[in-house]
DNA sequence: TTTTAAATTGCAACCGGTTGCAGCAATTTG
DNA sequence: CAAATTGCTGCAACCGGTTGCAATTTAAAA
């Protein structure tokens, strides 16, 4: 395994017969270096294939022009719209990225936490995962200064700065929408309630049907995990109903689009017999048989949001820990599921 | 920004009463340290919440006990399985993993491999994107004996290991359950030649229609870039068409999901006028209406078999130089969208 | 009891950039 | 023409682990 030899500024500069201070300097475009010399250790760096090297130069300076995201998961297009966002920015600014992803499990969250710390990355971006209730794996960031910033999946005590979505407006919106069509029942589909993000849209969903004056009734409300068997499960509840709901607000496109095919299969008409509302605007909402009315919110704005706080926060030009919450606009789009009116 | 000090080996020495090196030493379970030294260092290093410095090691040892994975797009259930069994496999054999994406283009592909060349992983694991002919951003790795693995998207010119799955067996495969679906004349939807995984799977359509004495016919052949825009064309020139295929079988999921829906809005049905086939086995062929018969194959064991022949070869047990290409299973799933034939 | 081998530990150089400070030359100001 | 300022460069310490080699202590063998 005999590997050539790496390029230093030591070699640089004894071929140019200057320091290796000078070289180094000359590389990072100080000022107090002679445009000439700047311009042959450019050339020669070249030329020798000189690639820096990192650790000698982060285990000086102390910091890794890194940044670490931490996500709930990768699977959606939602997700990585945000890291899109993020990575423009991040890009311009010349920070590197590290993407870690939990699987929606605490304990890889914690492990990537705990990873990004050993790595002394600058800053840390995260979605929590779905279980994550203890924060305590973020302490030895805020306790060495290194910025956190949470987004979409947040957590009321998460310090500092939070950028998250209107989450009740977007349930309030969803189920003025069922309202506007006609509806006079509708059922709520959605995850644990210890997560902000459902939490706020059920909130939402309640207060638009008290404003409707439409009492909240408790049992067509379904809390699950929205994977594929509980999406199942939560549609044969109410194909048995005696009186089914006439809509539906799903907090999730894929889980939306199980139990559209559930209905269907029971020859529950939709929207006719049932309109449906998911969220996220994900692929599957425009491959569904209606296509599926949805929650859309713009990730690669929300991710360039995230970014620029972050690293506006490390140049110092803001300081995230007074700014708390970001709150971005989403919109709901309308599709076949859900038209109970014509539109003529 | 006033950080607190880190703690180093000097601090824990110090504190002992022993050399640095004895405490180095300790911590990476040397066996010529002292028993008791040996835990008195480590209860000490807990205590005081020392975290080893990455940058300090790596500049000495030179290696960085992380492997980068360029892949080509996150956004598809097959990915993320691969991904899977990539960390299971490194984290055992405790390397870190870094993930680059290139959204399937080459310019950031090739900015990918500069950033982990740059960061100095140890190994990297690679999917081509979409429009890369050109290898030479891997030269670095190779002069530097820094190993690299392909799987999936592949090149024939691509030094070393090659993990892919049978893509003319695929291909093969599905065609020929179209056939024994009792289809005569079968389009195949693609994407671009240049890539193996779709040059390999036309091979097995062509080779299934040979061996059932059928034509190859050109004009049934649709290659583009499977985007959403793409799918919607390629299946109304099918609609138009005078004669048109009884059985399709198109590359990508997704694509198969876009081409159904246009087939129903125009009144085809599937499968009684066209049997459709997809590729991936990805959460839309179980969405669909028919469901999607799709060849599926094993991300998770992929990625398990990618990381550990890479970590074998880090690791000085095999060399990756000298094996070539492993050749993975995979199975069609026939689901609704194919069934021309009553099982009854 | 002396010799030899094994077990521990420390010394000091090393990995490759970074940067405060001093030194020197060139240029400007008084 | 001397003094002050500016421009450019080098010296040397530093960041925090790692490791070959020598030194010392301890245990085992002769």
């Amino acid at each position: 395994m005999n590997q050539e030899k790496d390029i230093t500024i030591y070699d640089i500069a004894r071929q140019l017969d200057i320091s290796a201070a000078t070289v180094s300097r000359a590389l990072q475009d100080h000022k107090a270096v002679n445009k000439n010399t700047r311009k042959k250790v450019f050339e020669l760096a070249k030329q020798l294939g000189y690639r820096s090297n990192n650790f000698a130069s982060n285990l000086r300076t102390r910091h890794t022009k890194t940044i670490g995201v931490i996500i709930h998961e990768l699977n959606s297009h939602f997700i990585t719209s945000v890291l899109a966002g993020i990575e423009k920015i991040t890009t311009e600014a010349k920070y590197d990225l590290i993407i870690g992803h939990s699987s929606e499990t605490y304990k890889k969250e914690v492990a990537n936490a705990h990873n990004f710390f050993h790595k002394r990355v600058d800053g840390l971006i995260v979605s929590l995962a779905y279980d994550t209730t203890d924060l305590s794996h973020f302490d030895p960031f805020i306790k060495k200064y290194i910025p956190v910033i949470f987004f979409d999946r947040v957590d009321e005590n998460s310090p500092g700065t939070r950028v998250i979505i209107d989450n009740y407006q977007s349930g309030y919106a969803a189920t003025k929408h069922l309202v506007e069509q006609g509806c006079k029942k509708m059922a709520h589909v959605t995850a644990s309630l210890k997560r902000n993000v459902y939490a706020d849209r059920l909130k939402g969903y309640q207060a638009a049907l008290a404003d409707h004056k439409i009492a909240f009734d408790q049992t067509l409300l379904f809390v699950n995990d929205l994977s594929e068997e509980a999406s199942v499960a939560a549609a044969l509840e109410i194909v048995k109903m005696k009186e089914r709901p006439d809509g539906i607000f799903i907090t999730n496109d894929f889980c939306a689009a199980i139990m559209m095919q559930v209905f269907k299969e029971h020859g529950i008409r939709i929207p006719a017999d049932i309109a449906v509302v998911g969220f996220n605007n994900d692929v599957v909402s425009k491959i569904v048989t209606p296509q599926l009315t949805t929650i859309n919110y713009p990730g690669i704005e929300m991710g360039e949001i995230v970014a620029m706080n972050l690293i506006n926060h490390l140049q110092g030009s803001i300081n995230i820990n007074l700014t708390n919450t970001v709150v971005i606009k989403s919109e709901l789009i309308i599709r076949e599921s859900s038209k109970k009116m014509s539109d003529l």
